[in-house]
DNA sequence: CTAGTTGCAAAGAGTTTGCATGGCG
DNA sequence: CGCCATGCAAACTCTTTGCAACTAG
């Protein structure tokens, strides 16, 4: 894949770095521009959703739309590896992200392409439901 | 649950009506205003989105929010028994939609409840992935 | 120096809201 | 007739785009 970023600069080093402090959560373009507005290092709204968008190209980082709100939210991707055989798991209630690395859940992928001729996709897919302490 | 609209309109009849006959897609407020232009019967933006929204509430359609447009879908429940084990899965090439009626499938969820103290909900979940035909 | 990057403001989608008018019961 | 529903336009949120100024290499 072709580098579609040539400069380096502060802006996007700082959010890039931000990605990674976040890496278990899913952060959104409003939280970034409002943590660096906070750190008195304010970068444009024009600036990070572009930056976003090319490093969700790059598969850099992952885009979701959350369901709550109808927005994007970003996360850093660690390594290809993890990914595989990884879900996250959404609590309509608190919001809570939860990582779901599981026997279980490979094996319905298997199943869902062998039965049903459909190709999960892992880094598209979020589970919802309830969590734990929500349940209560 | 209190009944939340009272009267009986034209407008509601036909969007409920044109919900009903494409329980088989996801449908957006867009589509459906849309729709009712070209049938010469238009309806305003915002009695869809309250009409729809009161739907929802009512438990008598469902609301997606869909990856590809980050905009809302909708989905007439046909009756709560056929939910309970019934996934969509949604094509990320075509944006065909396909419904999953398996027992797989309830496995996992009873599975993570069990193991991952988390319970899914069916309704908020789309899986998203590629289609057969779209592999190829 | 030159092409890529930034910030601003304006434009766009999708959705919500306030308010006067209209229509169901 | 009273209350609820509708339609319109304006407001709102999130995101994209055009353009001139800036900066990394």
């Amino acid at each position: 894949m072709e580098k579609i970023f040539k400069y380096k600069t502060k802006q996007r080093e700082n959010i890039l770095n931000y990605l990674k402090e976040n890496i278990q959560k899913h952060i959104t373009a409003e939280e970034i521009i409002a943590h660096f507005k906070e750190e008195k290092n304010p970068i444009s709204k024009s600036t990070v959703y572009r930056y976003l968008d090319s490093l969700v190209a790059e598969n850099i980082i992952r885009k979701y739309i959350s369901q709550e709100r109808a927005s994007a939210c970003f996360q850093y991707i660690e390594n290809q590896k993890t990914c595989t055989n990884h879900y996250h798991m959404k609590c309509i209630k608190c919001g809570e992200l939860f990582h779901l690395d599981c026997e279980e859940v490979s094996k319905l992928e298997e199943h869902i392409l062998k039965t049903h001729s459909f190709k999960l996709d892992i880094c598209k897919t979020v589970l919802y439901g309830t969590c734990d302490k929500c349940l209560k």
